[in-house]
DNA sequence: TGCCGAATCATCAAATTTGAACAGTTGACG
DNA sequence: CGTCAACTGTTCAAATTTGATGATTCGGCA
């Protein structure tokens, strides 16, 4: 009981602070003892303890005698522990759940990497005699993973960016070499002036490729996208045949987009809030 | 409750850090010995059998009489590769070490897959200004993994085998297009009428265009390889500048291989160095 | 098969870590 | 201005971990 309900967790200022240093030295040295943190913070080994404990709970980190370390990531398994550290996750999982639909079986298709499309992946292990291209790392294991006979995964090759997509010379030349019947891309921004976008000036190059490979090409981005322009342009809004999004997209912009776009796929996104940080957040305001 | 048995740890070094020392260790050498752990970790044997009685229930390694081995049932990943992995491992890290040394700094290389090469990859994460082609998953992750910012890793693309090769057409064409100062690359068979050889035709593909790609082919093969005739041949002995092989090799097998090839290394599997996980280790301690 | 050195296991004492309880302090709120 | 809840620090007993000691078992070799 001393370790307090909810309410608690509304915490001072001070508190906070703690918490920040606590998760950045983590992240930064893999593992670090009480003691240290004790010094460091300036404060008892017993606060330090319960600051873990509350951290440890949140899932933020896995306490161990001594101190605590980086939660491990199971990677084969689903996405969801990684992933809960991501935005948006409800929305990105219902667009992937609604392009999964849109996947034709026997037919080979393009994906992009990204976390969006990395979700896609997991929903498209069953689909029937289909070949998938490539150029995310994540998303060839975990179809390879599946093992099916009838799915054949092509890596694009190149060289790795920080954000596990393969890019460069070698990636592009052999999407310059193949014919997709579809290509499922995520983006980092959508306007109506710069069209799709993303900040990676490599990646950009790569999905440029990956849109000169197929006339049917389909954008996953959640409703935070929307006048969100990154550095570099990928493709104009015309050239995608659908665009799935979220039902937080704000309807004038949904109007926006049906002029130019085809088909635009609104998703419902599941009801999925378990952030406590957020709840806590909420109540402080 | 969440308190676990495997994250009881310790004094001066937590123990979880131990156990990723081992675990790494393990799974770079495929065997190791509780008085190396206990010198390499600074804390006695009984400590290295508690914690591989702990990392053994976790189904992390076997323990066996003397130390412990990589685990040969199911693991997260493939079984190919990790059964293959288990045999004769003294002997090809003794390989790899070798094979290691004769990496220049500043230039480019080729590394095909196979175990041998995968032990090759932790030799050369420490290596300058290198830029690494390869076809293997592996050991572009760890190469990756690494993180140098003077490391260029560049992965061919294609389709995966089960032994986490990538080949066929699109891995072809990429070594196609590039040249290379070296390659590094294993083998399943030697012999002086079918020269290298490999039981799988699209590897031998694949390492034929390797071959093509560079003037300094370096082979990575145990003894155990020598008179074995794989399906498909990759080249001839005289294709390759030089060979590198254990002690176990017969003399007679000896003196035929240098009548044909450059030169021809041969590792003592009984030398034991020190290693950069340790003094890493030492440096936080 | 039997022997010997090495490895393992069981047990215990010392050192460290942990959690619970209690008390003091701070800040919010009626 | 007073009350109350929450946070922090201190103390102390219990639990965990570690290294040493000695008995036992294992594995290689003649």
């Amino acid at each position: 009981m001393v370790k307090g309900s909810m309410d608690t967790a509304a915490a001072r200022v001070l508190a906070r602070q703690r918490h920040e240093v606590i998760v950045a030295e983590i992240r930064r040295r893999g593992v670090v003892r009480v003691s240290d943190l004790a010094t460091l913070l300036g404060v008892s080994d017993m606060t330090v303890r319960r600051d873990l404990d509350l951290l440890d709970v949140a899932g933020l980190l896995l306490k161990v005698h001594g101190g605590a370390t980086l939660r491990v990531e199971r990677t084969t398994d689903e996405p969801g522990f990684e992933a809960k550290s991501l935005r948006n996750m409800g929305e990105k999982h219902a667009i992937a759940m609604a392009a999964a639909s849109t996947v034709r079986p026997g037919g080979a298709v393009g994906i992009s990497a990204g976390t969006t499309t990395w979700q896609l992946a997991y929903h498209i292990v069953d689909i029937a005699d289909l070949t998938v291209v490539t150029n995310s790392v994540r998303v060839a294991e975990v179809l390879h993973l599946a093992r099916r006979p009838d799915r054949t995964v092509v890596l694009t090759g190149g060289i790795r960016t920080p954000s596990d997509a393969l890019v460069g010379p070698v990636a592009t030349a052999t999407l310059r070499s193949l014919h997709l019947d579809a290509v499922y891309m995520g983006v980092h921004g959508i306007s109506e002036r710069a069209g799709f976008s993303t900040p990676n000036l490599m990646e950009a190059e790569t999905n440029r490729a990956f849109v000169a490979a197929t006339d049917r090409l389909i954008v996953l981005a959640d409703h935070t996208k929307w006048n969100v322009t990154g550095l570099s342009s990928i493709a104009s809004l015309a050239q995608a045949e659908t665009l799935i999004t979220d039902t937080g997209i704000p309807p004038a912009a949904r109007s926006t987009l049906s002029e130019h776009i085809g088909h635009v796929l609104v998703a419902d996104p599941m009801f999925h809030d378990n952030d406590a940080t957020m709840t806590e957040l909420r109540r402080r305001a």
